[in-house]
DNA sequence: TTAGCTGCAAACTATTTGCCCTAAG
DNA sequence: CTTAGGGCAAATAGTTTGCAGCTAA
C-alpha cells in the first residue's frame, strides 16, 4: 500500500495528516507479525526521528476508531496491532506468543445465531484459535 | 453447582481447598454476568471478611490456569471473568460493555481449515461477535 | 507439622493525560 | 491564522509480588 493510498484513507476519515500517523499506518499495513505499541515505536523511530510512545498509543487509538487498525489483547501483557482490517482470523500460540493470520470460511450462520438468540444487532467478529505452532508443537508440555 | 461438587474440581486438579477459591469460584459458577476481578472482590467479600483484592487475583490465575475458569479481555480496561468452561461464545455491546453468552454451531471445521492452513495444533477457540444489545440498538449513535 | 495460602502494601507495566509548543490545513 | 497534534513527564489503572503470619491437609 502506497503513501498515496494511506493518504487518501486518513483524508476520508476527516483525520488531520501528520508525518507520525502516516508512518506508523504504513508501517502496520507492511508487516503481518502483529507488533506491540512498543514494537511499533521501536520500529517507527528509526525513520521518525523524536517520535514518542506516547504519539504511539494516541495514533493506534485514533485509528482503531476511524478503523483503520485492529487492536487484539491476548492472556499476555501488551496489546498487539494488525493493519488488515478485513475479515480474518488469528491462531495464537500458547507456548511463543507468535500470532498468525488465517482466512477462514466466512463464519456468518453464527452470526445470525448470535442475533437471534441474543436480540444484539453484530456489526463484527472475531475469531481466535488457540494452540501450539509447528516449531512448539513438538516441545511442548502441557 | 453445589459447594461440595466444587470443592471436589479442586481436588481433582490438586488445588488446596480454602474459604476463599471454594467461595471465588462458586460466586463464578453461580451468575452469568462475566464479573471483573474488582466486581468479585466486592461480591465476594460480603460473606468472606477481610478478603483481598490480591488474593482475588491470584485465585483467578490460578483458576485459569487449571481451565475452571476463562478470562475475557475486551477493549476496556479490566478482564472480565467466566465460570463457564464449555465452549460457547459471547456477544459484547460496544455501546454499554454487557457481555452475554450464547451457544452456537461448534466452529470445528474452522479449526480444521486452521490447522491445514497455519500448521498449528488447535486446542481451543473464543469467538466474540460485536455489536449492539437490544437495549443500545435503537439510541446507538455511531 | 509444614507447604502453601492470605492480607497488606508496595511495586510494576501498559496506557493515558496535561501542558506547552509546533505544524497541518 | 487557527486549531489539532506531538513530545515530554507525570499520572493512572489493572495486576503482580514480597513478606510475615496463618491454615488446610
Amino acid at each position: 500500500m502506497s503513501a498515496q493510498e494511506i493518504i487518501r484513507e486518513l483524508h476520508s476519515c476527516n483525520v488531520r495528516v501528520t508525518p507520525q500517523r502516516l508512518k506508523i499506518l504504513s508501517y502496520l499495513k507492511g508487516t503481518d507479525t502483529h507488533p506491540t505499541a512498543e514494537e511499533i515505536y521501536q520500529n517507527v523511530s528509526e525513520n521518525c526521528y523524536g517520535l514518542s510512545l506516547a504519539t504511539v498509543y494516541n495514533t493506534l487509538n485514533l485509528l482503531k476508531e476511524h478503523n483503520l487498525v485492529l487492536e487484539l489483547k491476548y492472556g499476555d501483557l501488551a496489546s498487539r496491532f494488525d493493519g488488515n482490517v478485513m475479515e480474518h482470523y488469528h491462531v495464537y500460540c500458547k507456548k511463543c506468543g507468535k500470532v498468525s493470520d488465517f482466512m477462514g470460511s466466512p463464519v456468518n450462520e453464527v452470526k445470525l445465531e448470535a442475533e437471534e438468540a441474543t436480540g444484539f444487532a453484530i456489526e463484527s467478529v472475531r475469531l481466535d484459535l488457540y494452540g501450539y505452532c509447528g516449531r512448539c508443537q513438538t516441545k511442548h508440555d502441557a
